[in-house]
DNA sequence: ATCCTATGGAAAATGATTATCTATAGAGAA
DNA sequence: TTCTCTATAGATAATCATTTTCCATAGGAT
């Protein structure tokens, strides 16, 4: 299947760049290769210590540095919440964020080239990346929660959440 | 001209709501209504302090909070950088950001509505808000820095930064 | 003027991320 | 295998943006 060869992928990365493969880094990439939930640090890390009890946040962050420094993985900043990391595809690519699951999923879109030369083309830009997210109510919500988006008051309202409240914000 | 009334579309929301208007508010408001660079919560602060030399940074984030709380600003979250506000314009709108001075500038582009709606037919989403960033050299970087193109190795390599170094991230 | 409450300011608290330090594990050479 | 050497893991402290707390005071209404 892809996501193992995504795996296999990155362990070959880690050998050219002459990168040590311990377990603790094994364990990361194959959680990494394999979700598409873009995980943070956090979450990484308690997924790891099922396997390796003794493992610290540290490790987790220093093999998310490896692995940017590799332009392996993609970090994604929000303002409220912890930074999300995407090593399953890190080239530039639209997400859907439901505001109310808070789950993030790749958006099967491929205009996307199309609008960045649009861009690019009416700015003068030498547009070199991009970061495009959706923010909405995925079906799954809009079935159980037929009233998710009758509380949504618009984009910015609503209680302010602390950096650490397990939350997405920007909705 | 409008910036000035959007100033003072400001300050009736914030009669509106029934908050103070005290002058160190009066000033944050004025600074992020004329001001469309996007500025972080310190940058507030070192402008307001030449006015208001005793003013602290946590009643910059507190007029924040107010104007997030009315849906008058619109926060943007980076990985390695501290968060920007945009109230000039709180409806979601892109932005081109230059990966060389770091100048967040607004994309006149209007086709967003469009791709907004692509999106929400292709996966069923119920699509309420999103957030579209371009990284790219702007053109006066591209004049008077030729070389920065070059310099660039693609998403997501080279140094990692600390949070607080005055830089923004995802190129 | 008086009272009441929201706000400003200072400082402490919080939490994500990064740096430091040391013991050890991995890889290669003998 | 055994020995070296270096990179890495783990624990802990440090950093820094952001939030909270606490109290004195300013704003607005009566």
């Amino acid at each position: 299947m892809r996501s193992q060869s995504r795996f296999e992928e990155l362990v070959s990365r880690f050998k050219e760049e002459e990168y040590r493969l311990t377990p603790q880094r094994i364990a990361v990439l194959r959680i990494l290769a394999n979700s598409d939930r873009h995980p943070s640090a956090a979450q990484l890390y308690e997924q790891v210590k099922d396997q390796f009890p003794t493992t610290s946040l540290a490790t987790i962050y220093k093999t998310l540095y490896v692995l940017k420094d590799m332009g392996e993985v993609r970090e994604y900043g929000f303002s409220d919440d912890d930074n999300r990391y995407d090593a399953k595809n890190p080239d530039p690519h639209p997400h859907l964020i439901c505001v109310n699951c808070q789950e993030i999923v790749d958006a099967p879109i491929a205009i996307v080239e199309d609008f960045a030369g649009e861009v690019a083309r009416r700015t003068g830009y030498d547009v070199v990346s991009q970061r495009l997210d959706f923010y909405g109510v995925c079906q799954k919500c809009q079935r159980s929660d037929a009233d998710a988006l009758g509380q949504y008051q618009g984009p910015g309202v609503g209680e302010a959440r602390r950096k650490g409240s397990r939350s997405i914000d920007q909705p």
